[in-house]
DNA sequence: TTATTTTTGTACCATCTCGCATATAATTTC
DNA sequence: GAAATTATATGCGAGATGGTACAAAAATAA
């Protein structure tokens, strides 16, 4: 038989991930109860801890998740002809993403995180993995850009990709913040345009 | 007579809001606890209550008080000489301030408000405030760069003063998630490269 | 059918949460 | 010295917190 042996599941792992993702997007982890996540996710208590483990281990589930959403914005960027519509379109996905919804969240990583890194140092670990290696795949970009003549020799690539991924942090607390959509759409072109010379 | 009128206070204000704010930058918003707080003040509930209001308000003082000192370090830039000097004196003043202590814990704004910033609106609202006049700050410090004829005319002033920002919002992040002071002083430096053309 | 396995739901635990009501202490003003 | 004013300390209280023990339920395997 191709099902599990058991009593089968009333829901759906990543549907319920879903879910308990939007609620820490909105309260932070601290501030998000078993409770409300329950609520969220249709699932009473020991029915997360059975799938998920405690409430530190559902978090970090949720950070892997948003960050493959994230990701999938960066993997089409590196396919993109030119550099600064490559860039614009990455920053544009990714405004999308923040400002989505009625209110804007801004960045469920970088906006709240930060907050747990001290308490919980595995969240630490997985904020700095997520920007070391961030860093390195824009760097990466930025190289191939050169060779194939399409960015300017006289930057550093190391440093485009730092100032990239800065531009996307601020556009991360600057939504949350309340910024207007406008406003944010021209910060990311005006940053294109430095990064680009 | 000089002094108040009733029983004298135990604690010093700034001192207590101080030792306050070192908790809040630690746990954040909702993971610090009235207790914790209170020990760290060495003051009871209710005095923290008789003197700062609640939780929240104590956090958003705290804010304030955080705030000013960052300020400091903007105020001094502008009497600066030379653009390139100034920035990267404000940028190190601000690594100092986000790596002070054994454990560096980034920037108490940028890493703990922007968690909460959805469940309490004023603190949302001080995290736009803190934003807005930070970029006006920075514009008007590269107009003026830019009619003493230190600044290209070519860069528009309002983007240098974004990307700039944008910058210190992510020496903030990543200096939380524990990545090394000289990997941040070499990003400063990149940026001030790249903004000053 | 019966045994086995896995999920679900109820109920519970000990602890912590914020905020306040009340009583006491310390100081100034009269 | 007495009254007024302000701060501190004790301790309550109603509820929420993360986590778990246990029994019932729902499926498969024999």
């Amino acid at each position: 038989m191709n099902r599990p042996r058991g009593r089968p599941r009333k829901f759906d792992v990543s549907e319920a991930l879903e879910n308990a993702l939007l609620v820490f997007w909105t309260k932070g982890f601290a501030g998000a109860s078993l409770d409300e996540l329950g609520d969220a996710m249709a699932m009473k208590r020991p029915s997360i801890y059975n799938a998920f483990g405690d409430k530190q281990s559902l978090y970090r589930a949720a950070l892997e998740a948003f960050q493959a959403r994230l990701n999938s914005g960066l993997g089409s960027l590196l396919e993109e002809r030119d550099v600064k519509a490559a860039l614009n379109h990455f920053f544009t996905r990714a405004l999308d993403l923040y400002t989505s919804g009625e209110k804007p969240l801004g960045c469920f990583i970088f906006c709240t995180a930060p907050a747990e890194a001290i308490s919980h140092p595995d969240v630490r670990e997985d904020i700095l993995e997520i920007t070391t290696r961030t860093d390195k795949t824009l760097k990466t970009f930025f190289e191939r850009a050169q060779k194939a003549g399409q960015f300017s020799l006289d930057t550093d690539p190391t440093v485009a990709a730092q100032v990239t991924q800065a531009t996307l942090h601020s556009l991360a607390l600057r939504s949350r913040a309340g910024q207007p959509r406008s406003t944010l759409n021209k910060m990311a072109q005006g940053a294109v345009g430095m990064i680009c010379g």
